[in-house]
Parts: structure tokens; C-alpha cells; sequence
DNA sequence: TGTGTACTTGACCGACCGGTCTATTTATCG
DNA sequence: CGATAAATAGACCGGTCGGTCAAGTACACA
């Protein structure tokens, strides 16, 4: 049990590497394997296909996701509005370390593979789908949080919470392609900007 | 010479479709071939190689979208700010359209590019990158223009129409993962509150 | 009419893809 | 110990990938 689990582990944590270094469709099961040391027929003991690997290893991240940088930027002692800065910091030291150590910015693996197999992939598609309810869940929560301590003024929370997940998204999208970490410090600011307005009051 | 400009066209029309609908790995050569009616060595004739084809389709879709509806909305004789309704409006009619089509929101395709390919070919990631770049230019003599106009307190021009680039493939990106076109339409009216100050006046 | 060039044809190539299969080793538990 | 199942090993499979090539056809201009 301690021994095959670690091989799981060892799989799913050099598939989460290589797809967001790279992408889903270039990175094979086969040069999975030989990275993580485990042999094919172990591979499809734990995974039936690629795309159960696809999928457990989004689950994976999004539960490190869910217990790690983004928990703590959007901490709920902290002022919501003072959260969102947390998490552009967080978001741009995540991309600089990873270019540091391997010389490009590989942007957000939810949205890379959205992007990349979300019309190819209905099963993988709604999955991201479901990560990216969750994150914006939290920018709800912490925009109706804002609005009841006064910071700002009454708004279309869940429409607005959604546009900074978009904007977020974006950001990341463009600092990938520039490959360029700098953009989210620079266009981190422009989070807070974002406002949509109640409909029925405009 | 004819006959030979339009097998080109009917490559670069085919693989561009099949490359928005879908992703570029996932479109192989010998599909573009059949579905374009030319045999694979009529294709190494023109492109010789996959990525040369992405370069051409990406060159001519840009081409499309500066002469049409990015034109269009970015007209100078409309107000500014109203440019920037086109922009959302046409974003989504354009989605909703490929949607009704084909079943599936397809997204932008330079986004798509972007995210998929652009940690692997760092020539496909420039040309992107410039595309880009092309696209900032255009929200960038729209806020100017709006400025001037006092339309809207003057502001750090460059960095917020890196900014609104951004939310729009981040609205699109949410749009296509969601596989739904409303959302442009229901995050569309935040584009026009991202603001970046500049950087001395804060 | 001959000749060079642009274009087309489609068979062919090695490499690699995701996935299967059988045999064998290792851990678990009575 | 013996039995059962979990895990590993790695050869193997059909199919597809991007790309090549030799042979042919169509058309320019002399």
C-alpha cells in the first residue's frame, strides 16, 4: 500500500509537472513513465486512460490550490480587499519561480488545458468548469464581504466575481504568451478596478 | 497560378477552422488535406512544414480581424468609449455564432495558440505575442482618444489596455470553458471600469 | 514546338502515440 | 506456511503522426 501509493504519487506529480510546463497533448505516457520511474503496465494499474490521469490531476491540483496560496490569499481575517492583492502577489511569484527555474512562464494549468481540450473534452471541460466555480466562489464570498464592511459600493457581486476570475485568467494568459511574469505585477492593480453593477439598477 | 493560389487558401481556410475548432495538435495534417481536397504533397509544396502552417493561419487571421470587425469596433469616428461596446458586442456574436454552428464556443484563437503551444515554439509564441501586442494598440488609442475627450480621468494609457486585452481573453477563455457565449455578454460591461493610475500619481 | 518551372499525386518512412497483455514479483492475511 | 490479491515488468499492438520523395501533369515563354 505505501509503496504503490507513492508510485501514484510519483505518477500524478510528474504529470502535473510536465502538462503545465508544457501541454497535454505533448506530453506522452511513455516519457511520463520513464520521469516518474515506473513502468507502463504500474501506470495503467492506477489509471485506466490518459484522461483519468487528466483528471486526477486536476483534482490534485486543485486541492493544493484550494489548501495552499489560495487559502491563505484569501484569508478571511484579512480585508477582502486586501486579499485580492495577496493573490496577484501570489500569482506573480508562481510564475517567477517557475520561469526562474525553467525559462518560461507556464501560466495556469486549469486555463491552459481549458483552452487546450475543453472542445474536445467534455468530461475534462466540465471538470475545469467546476475548479473555476470554485475559485470564483471566492471571490464572491470576498466581494459581498467588501460590500458589507463599506469598502465599496454595492455591486453585482457574483457577475463581478466572475469578470475577476476572467481578469485573473487573462492576466496570466498574457503573461505567458509575453512570457513575462512582470505583467500580473503590472496589471495586478486593475483587479480591484473591476465592477459590474446591479442590473436592475443602473 | 490561379489553381495553385486558391489550394493556399483552401489549406489556410481549412486548418484555420479546424486549428479554432479545435486545438493544433489535436488537427493533423493529413485531415486538413482531405477535408481541403489536396493531396500532402500539394501541401509540402506550399508550407513545409506544421508550424509554418500555424504561422500562415495566425498572419491571416489577423489579417481578417484588422480589416473586419476588430476595425469595425475600433472605429475612430465612434466615441471611444462606445468602441469598446462594439468590441464586447462583436466578441459575442462571434461566439454565439461559431456556437449555433459547430455546438461548442471555440474561443479566440490566438488565446487558444497561446495557451497551448506557446511554452513548446517560441516562433508561434512571438508571432502571438505581436498579435497581441497589435490588438493593445488598439485599446490604447481608444483610452487615449477618451482622455482626451474627458470621457475618463486620465490614467496609465498602456498598462490598462494591456488590462482590458487581458479581460477580454479572459472573458472569452471563461466563455469557452463555461461553453457558454452569455458570459461575454454578462461580464462584458466591466471592461470599461479596469483602470491602472499611473504609476507617479497614485 | 521544346523546355523549364510550378504544381500535383500518392505511396512510403521511421517515430511515436495510447493502450493491451501475460508473466512475474511483492505484500497481506489466515 | 499457503493462498489471494495488489503491484510491477516490459514486450507488443494497430494506428497515426509529421514529413519525404520520385514520378507525373499543366502551363509558362522561347
Amino acid at each position: 500500500m505505501n509503496l504503490s501509493a507513492d508510485t501514484r504519487s510519483r505518477i500524478l506529480s510528474t504529470a502535473r509537472e510536465l502538462f503545465h510546463g508544457r501541454s497535454y497533448a505533448d506530453v506522452g505516457i511513455k516519457e511520463i513513465c520513464e520521469i516518474a520511474r515506473v513502468q507502463k503496465g504500474s501506470f495503467y494499474h492506477f489509471f485506466k486512460s490518459k484522461q483519468e490521469l487528466a483528471m486526477a490531476v486536476i483534482d490534485d491540483m486543485a486541492e493544493d490550490w484550494a489548501h495552499g496560496f489560495v487559502a491563505e490569499a484569501f484569508d478571511r481575517n484579512l480585508p477582502p480587499l486586501e486579499r485580492l492583492d495577496y493573490l496577484i502577489d501570489a500569482a506573480y511569484y508562481w510564475q517567477k519561480a517557475a520561469k526562474d527555474l525553467e525559462g518560461r512562464v507556464p501560466g495556469c494549468l486549469f486555463g491552459n488545458l481549458a483552452l487546450e481540450v475543453s472542445t474536445r473534452d467534455e468530461v475534462i471541460r466540465a471538470r475545469l468548469n467546476a475548479v473555476f466555480d470554485k475559485a470564483r466562489d471566492r471571490f464572491l464570498e470576498t466581494l459581498e464581504q467588501a460590500v458589507d464592511d463599506g469598502d465599496i459600493p454595492p455591486l453585482d457581486c457574483e457577475s463581478t466575481a466572475s469578470a475577476m476570475l476572467a481578469y485573473l485568467e487573462g492576466m496570466i494568459l498574457l503573461a505567458k504568451t509575453r512570457n513575462d511574469p512582470d505583467v500580473v505585477l503590472k496589471l495586478g492593480p486593475a483587479l480591484k478596478t473591476i465592477r459590474i453593477e446591479k442590473s436592475g439598477a443602473h
